[in-house]
DNA sequence: TATTTATTTCTATGATAATGGAAACATGGA
DNA sequence: TCCATGTTTCCATTATCATAGAAATAAATA
């Protein structure tokens, strides 16, 4: 991964509705979740929801899939492997240390 | 782990610079570096590092320690995978999926 | 105490992001 | 074709962040 799509997968994370999205489509998984919904579950305007998920697929943390009048979003597990990895990469130079599971190999995605 | 204090470890991070310091930092493991050696690395003024590193320090992803006249920064391992496990909590709905391993307990840190 | 070295705070300037109403654009059904 | 529904773009306002020079602080040594 490179460093600027890291910055703009964090900078499109660090923002209370961006994250909580991206969570909600995390929890979803694959099948995704269409647009309205969110704005729905969330309460805030359609205008404010679409630019937040803009900015996420903009990131390649979301994957927006038309399925005739709506749009469903799901969340990019590639993306946030290669993120989580690009974080952790040769963590205490090579010093063994304990190791946690995160979940969502790109093979699933 | 609660919501601000994941956007604020994120918005933290979603910088070139400050990114490349805690990558620096993950890397150095648990004895860190003094801010000089990183100033003079990034070829940054002091000021501009100085900053860097109180954001980072404020979201509590790299820890201070004062030795003689210098500062040494090292990375905080138990925020960082505290954010990591945010980002992928109840992945899936539960689903069955691929797991990926990454560094650092904070039983290390 | 005076000096050198390491680091931080102050400050002003310039740059970038968030919000939501209104209008526009698609898609599917009557 | 006309209407309802779902979603996005446009736009102006407001708020927040980044930068680095200069001054201030803090610790070690002469």
């Amino acid at each position: 991964m490179e460093i600027n799509i890291a910055i703009k997968a964090l900078a499109a994370l660090a923002h209370e509705t961006r994250l909580t999205i991206f969570r909600m489509l995390v929890q979803a998984g694959e099948s995704g979740v269409p647009a309205g919904h969110l704005a729905k579950e969330l309460g805030i305007p359609n205008a404010t929801l679409s630019f937040h998920l803009k900015e996420l697929t903009h990131a390649e943390l979301v994957i927006a899939r038309q399925e005739s009048r709506f749009i469903y979003y799901s969340a990019n597990f590639a993306t946030m492997n290669a993120l989580m990895g690009y974080l952790t990469e040769n963590c205490c130079a090579g010093t063994p240390c304990g190791m946690v599971e995160v979940c969502c190999d790109e093979k699933n995605s």
